[in-house]
DNA sequence: TAGAATTTTGCAACCGGTTGCAAATATCTT
DNA sequence: AAGATATTTGCAACCGGTTGCAAAATTCTA
């Protein structure tokens, strides 16, 4: 059926390494011999197989983006930016939903089966575990909105959620709120969990403002509306720091179902400047996660593990900023 | 480095063959070599290579999964559904981002270097050349979200668009409307065709009713937006049928700015009922396309063809049916 | 133009598995 | 317990490529 090396060579009149050496960067060929290869190759409508040749080489050009955010319409983009990124680099992407998967050991499995060159964690509500799990089995792997940690065992890319936490507390002291609040995420998310560090560190100092905590269920709508109506039946903050965009977007449905106006009322600061939070019809104050250098910084460290994996672990972190939309009332 | 079959073989003190019966479904092994062979592996830590099986077995176990919908919210919801799909069966999707790309050829050539058992095309913007490459190259392939025809070269699965600009139509003439309108996506998309001409086709028989077309860019947000900021400037329709979710939530915020109110002053159908659309923001009235049935379909498809790779091409559609929510009057 | 240096080529072994076949074992009859 | 039958096993060839090595062909040097 499929046209091999052996059919181009006997066409070509040469031997298989002859054709072989046609296809790979940087080998030996005459002019004329290559000539000749590429021709018979052309009429028999012959490409590699890159998985036999994967067998020799030991590389597959395959890696694992693995994700359990299939909810969140960030990580569409999030997704959108991996694979074209590691197309460019003539790497391919092999999905990998973890959504209703609570333990590594099956991916891993899978990901070692397929040989893949390397994994991408992109989550920043799996435990750190999970992208140490593939560090251990051997396989190249970068956390992708991961956790910080100064003595850490894989790679991790993303932001210093604790100064994410610290820059929304600031924003919303800066506009003289005394009453705030930070409504994160699941308590299990590393994320949520420096960010209400970073919340609570940046107002100790203020003894005048009272702060506190809440959680939502998921990185989702629904949760942040559920949360934000409970939060909303008795004695609201003046502002809140939403959890991440999304959650910020349901809360922001709620207040709207309690007949509060935005800013005036009520106020919020979103996190991630995902691209629904500058749609008009929210208008989002939120703080930008700058998503293409995350991933950009993703792959590279990826590739490079990949080609030196002895390479020291390694912790990327791009700063955050604010973004003044509508939510927040003016300075 | 990685531990193979031969070591296994060497450590159960067993041919290789016999490692590779145990490990393959359904193959002639006694008990006792078994048990062996599995205890050798554990210790060692063994898991076959998916990929050099695949040499002999010409199964990859790789499903092509082909896009250019990242920019759409409702594609979350469908990658999530795929990747899930696909695992559940032991498939593994190979994520392709067709984004910017125009013609099938490349990815049409990556996907076979690959070896891909099959391919799923997952767009209502691509033209069914594209999947039609696929099949000319021997690799089953299905179209999900593709555009029905009575003699069909490939498998697709989706809607029957007509029907449903035919059910957007009903809707606004169900309500009274006498000037209506259809605000599609990008005019080269076949879905956008196909609901046009199912609007228009239902409205014919009314000549008391007023009836337009126009197009956004894209099927995206800012297109909606712009292209209803537009209509609005002068004389603009009653009721729209907006080409679907994502278009129709950016003509929403276009009205919302000239001071509209929906449904009261202006009222708008859309189409898919992606997860948002019940987001209480929104709160749009549209029509479901039942994607979760549309996804098992085309993965029982792929699955169905690899096995009969002659197998007749079938056209699969679904019904859809109006959601009643906010942004159309009441009937 | 002979001899040395360089480039190109094919052979054969290998990557990590699978599988048809025949030999070796085990199980069933009577 | 012997013979027939059924099951399990290992050998060896193969899947579609790559690559070290030595021979062959080409190019360079004097």
């Amino acid at each position: 059926m499929a046209v091999t090396l052996k059919d181009v060579a006997k066409r070509a009149g040469v031997s298989r390494s002859a054709v072989s050496r046609t296809f790979t960067e940087g080998a030996s060929v005459s002019a004329k011999t290559r000539a000749k290869v590429e021709a018979a190759a052309d009429e028999l409508g012959y490409s590699p197989n890159a998985l036999a040749s994967s067998l020799t080489t030991g590389r597959t050009k395959l890696i694992g983006l693995v994700s359990n955010n299939f909810h969140n319409p960030l990580f569409l983009e999030v997704f959108d930016l991996f694979t074209r990124g590691l197309q460019e680099r003539g790497l391919r992407p092999l999905l990998v939903n973890l959504s209703h998967e609570t333990n590594p050991e099956n991916s891993v499995r899978m990901l070692r089966q397929y040989s893949v060159d390397g994994v991408i964690v992109a989550s920043s509500t799996l435990p750190p575990s999970f992208a140490e799990a593939f560090r251990d089995a051997g396989v190249p792997v970068v956390h992708s909105f991961g956790r910080y940690t100064t003595s850490p065992h894989v790679h991790v890319v993303g932001i210093d959620n604790i100064a994410c936490g610290r820059m929304a507390a600031q924003a919303l002291i800066a506009r003289g709120h005394k009453r705030v609040a930070f409504m994160g995420g699941p308590e299990g998310a590393t994320s949520t969990q420096d960010r209400a560090q970073g919340f609570l560190d940046a107002l100790a100092p203020h003894s005048e403002i009272e702060a506190s905590v809440s959680y939502a269920s998921a990185y989702s709508f629904d949760a942040g509306r559920a949360e934000m109506a409970r939060l909303l039946q008795s004695d609201p903050a003046e502002a809140y720091f939403g959890g991440d965009d999304v959650l910020s977007i349901g809360a922001l449905s709620a207040m709207a179902d309690k007949g509060l106006r935005v800013p005036q009322d009520i106020g919020i600061i979103g996190l991630n400047d995902m691209a629904m939070a500058r749609w008009e019809n929210f208008n989002l104050t939120t703080i930008r996660q700058p998503i293409p250098e995350i991933i950009a910084a993703s792959i590279d460290l990826v590739v490079g593990t990949i080609e030196r994996p002895d390479r020291h672990p390694e912790t990327r972190l791009f700063p955050c900023r604010v973004i003044e939309r509508g939510t927040l009332r003016p300075l």
